[in-house]
DNA sequence: GAGCACTGC
């Protein structure tokens, strides 16, 4: 402890808080500040008014940051000291230093905005930027502005632009802390290369025939070209001439990858054996691997972003920012002097990369964050104007409310309604929490809150698709349910009702191919939104899970009805000669239901005239995924509130879409979207289809 | 008939 850079300032530190309600402070890698600066504070005295509060992106970083402090000064974890993660609070009465996630501070100034029990809150690794932390910034401006205010806040970050936050915050210090990296070499190439997989691999081999000991990281964009290129790897490895170099372990290491997978990079290299690890952006800040000495940099990124105008999450490759970039480097320094190999000339890195990675809160749907600054209740308040460090565009904004007032979370004249109150209190997407309340009324509460568990851990449920497995599963999926035809989300109600019949047996779930992890985190979601419920609705409600099969027999009709009035907002109408849809309620796309559906088409091979769907997402083409067959009757007066819906109204009264802006995300970086242009009247929509219908026929 | 980076309440 004594010998990371951050002690040395502590006096400097101390005094600048002092004088100041809000400091940045920027420290890179290494400097302490996420263990240290607590405790200079403690020291000070600065518990004896309230709590430190530390937020964390990352549950991980929360309880192993929390752990460190608790043994630094010696006492147990969970009392001076404690962490609070979802499902998991190990703080006490006696708690003093308290690391939280981001998101579980935001749970809390819900339900007590002013935040009193703190006397000094920290925002860590701001620069991150995620959602949660760019709103907790936009709070803590209105936080230290109230006459009273004692609050400290500092805001941390290893590369924010200190200026830009410094600004912000009207102009408050900004302290830099060095770190304690040490120097890497940038190598870059002379031009971008034609394959940037051959040229990983030809790099690699280059590193291990001449350079001294030391493990690789080499950073790529996905699972796919991560595993073609461990089996280039191995290959070429294996038959280098024998004796003629060190052994080399090559390791994927990704997030799809099973989790005794992934801690395989933790335990060391056996002697003489160098570690080739190749990754996703896991390693980038998730993921700190001890031994790196040479860093591989693609310049690419996978990242995904949301169109407001479409309602469509596309998932695409770009370039990396300068902060990533650097990021990247920074991994080959951090047990001995470096070198990182860049596959992009520095003109590229210079002229072509942003400087800051654009931030989540202008890549997202906001649907769920207006919600939560709407109860919030924070007064004479435009949300439109909430001062957000980053501000998101009017048409994201624009569509946020649209779609809360499409589920009746908010009135005709945007303000939040009794619906929209209880919505926020659930920690979970607006359709799905408008489920649950549908779901109530409906007499279908228990079946709703499977399916919104189950949706909640969705992509955590199937194990990653790896050549093996895939088969594996296919053969054993035989015995799983198939949604009776009615689609995903009645087929995810009846895998969790098979498992409760079990009695949530661990080897049930291992013989039908389903992450035992994923399906425990399912019965936790499950179990705290009944809870929720329950407090909500000051009373017992059914909530327990169906035992017996005959229940699940009948059409699933209330539940479907309840999953539409939550879905309003993400509706599709089947076209007229194939099986192709058309969403509904925004700029018309033409999508696909995804092929992993169990939706089942009828006799006549037609999927149902109408769905609900869970996500719309482009990736090879704009897929459906998660479907639910609806019924017309109930579609009718969502498109009838569609028709008469009235942004300027929602908004406050005041058109925000200004002439001449460039429009949403104009800053993102570029990548051509291939929107399907479908024409608006149904009659020329059948023309259309016709049109395509022959075009198609022609081709055979 | 395709397959998705990473977090979080």
């Amino acid at each position: 402890m004594a010998n990371l850079p951050i002690v040395q300032f502590e006096e400097k530190i101390l005094e600048t808080v002092e004088q100041h309600p809000v400091v940045v402070l920027i420290g890179e890698t290494g400097s302490g500040k996420s263990t240290q600066l607590s405790q200079m504070l403690h020291r000070r005295g600065y518990t004896k008014s309230g709590i430190i509060g530390v937020t964390q992106p990352r549950r991980v970083a929360a309880v192993s940051v929390a752990r460190r402090v608790a043994q630094e000064l010696d006492v147990p974890l969970g009392e001076e000291v404690g962490y609070a993660i979802r499902f998991e609070d190990r703080t006490s009465e006696r708690t003093r230093i308290k690391y939280l996630t981001d998101g579980v501070m935001l749970r809390e100034s819900l339900a007590n905005p002013e935040l009193n029990e703190y006397s000094v809150i920290i925002l860590d690794e701001a620069h991150e930027r995620s959602l949660n932390t760019d709103i907790l910034l936009g709070l803590m401006k209105r936080l230290v502005k109230r006459p009273a205010s004692n609050l400290k806040v500092l805001i941390t970050s290893a590369t924010l632009d200190g200026d830009k936050v410094s600004k912000f915050f009207s102009n408050c210090p900004v302290m830099t802390v060095p770190g304690k990296l040490y120097p890497v070499e940038i190598l870059y190439s002379k031009e971008r290369p034609k394959s940037y997989l051959e040229t990983s691999l030809k790099t690699a081999l280059d590193i291990h025939i001449k350079e001294p000991e030391g493990d690789v990281l080499i950073f790529m964009t996905g699972q796919d070209d991560i595993e073609k290129l461990v089996s280039k790897l191995e290959e070429k490895i294996r038959s280098l001439e024998e004796g003629s170099c060190m052994d080399a372990i090559i390791l994927p290491l990704h997030g799809s990858l099973p989790p005794e997978m992934q801690v395989r990079v933790f335990s060391p290299p056996p002697p003489n054996c160098r570690r080739i690890i190749v990754a996703t952006n896991i390693a980038e800040t998730s993921l700190t691997v001890d031994g790196v000495v040479y860093v591989i940099d693609s310049g690419y990124v996978k990242q995904r972003q949301y169109n407001p105008s479409t309602g469509m999450y596309s998932l695409d490759v770009v370039q990396i920012s300068k902060v990533q970039a650097n990021q990247r480097a920074g991994r080959a320094g951090r047990t001995r002097p470096g070198k990182c190999y860049r596959l992009y000339p520095s003109t590229v890195y210079h002229d072509d990369f942003l400087d800051v990675t654009v931030p989540e809160i202008q890549r997202s749907s906001l649907a769920g964050t207006v919600l939560y600054l709407k109860s919030l209740d924070l007064a004479d308040i435009d949300i439109l104007k909430f001062d957000f460090l980053d501000s998101p565009s009017s048409e994201s904004l624009e569509d946020a409310l649209k779609q809360l007032y499409l589920i009746d979370a908010i009135d005709e004249n945007g303000l939040i309604t009794k619906v929209g109150r209880t919505m926020a209190e659930l920690p979970l997407e607006p359709s799905l929490s408008r489920t649950l309340m549908a779901a109530n009324e409906y007499g279908c509460l228990s079946q709703a809150l499977t399916v919104a568990a189950m949706l909640s851990a969705e992509t955590t449920l199937l194990p990653g698709r790896s050549k093996n497995t895939e088969k594996k599963r296919k053969h054993n999926h035989v015995d799983l349910p198939d949604g009776s035809g009615w689609g995903d989300h009645i087929q995810l109600l009846q895998i969790f009702e098979c498992w409760h019949r079990t009695n949530y047996d661990i080897d049930w779930c291992k013989d039908n191919g389903l992450q035992v992890r994923g399906m425990k985190f399912v019965k936790d979601v499950r179990k705290q939104l009944s809870q929720i419920m329950q407090k909500i609705a000051k009373g017992p409600l059914d909530v327990e899970t169906s035992r017996r099969w005959e229940e699940s027999q009948h059409n699933y009709l209330n539940l479907r009805k309840a999953l539409c009035t939550g879905y309003a907002n993400q509706l599709a109408e089947r076209m007229v000669y194939h099986n192709g849809y058309r969403t509904l309620g925004f700029k018309p796309q033409v999508v696909q239901v995804h092929p992993s559906s169990v939706l089942k088409p009828d006799d006549d091979g037609k999927l149902p005239e109408y769905v609900l769907y869970h996500e719309l997402i482009a990736t090879s083409r704009p897929y459906l995924r998660s479907v639910c067959s609806v019924d017309i009757k109930w579609v009718t007066p969502i498109i009838e509130k569609v028709n008469k819906l009235n942004v300027i109204k929602l908004s406050g009264g005041i058109n925000h879409i200004e002439e001449g802006t460039e429009g949403i995300n104009s800053n993102l970086p570029k990548k051509e979207v291939v929107v399907a242009g479908v024409p608006d009247k149904p009659d020329d929509r059948i023309q259309a289809a016709r049109e395509r219908f022959l075009a198609r026929k022609g081709k055979k």
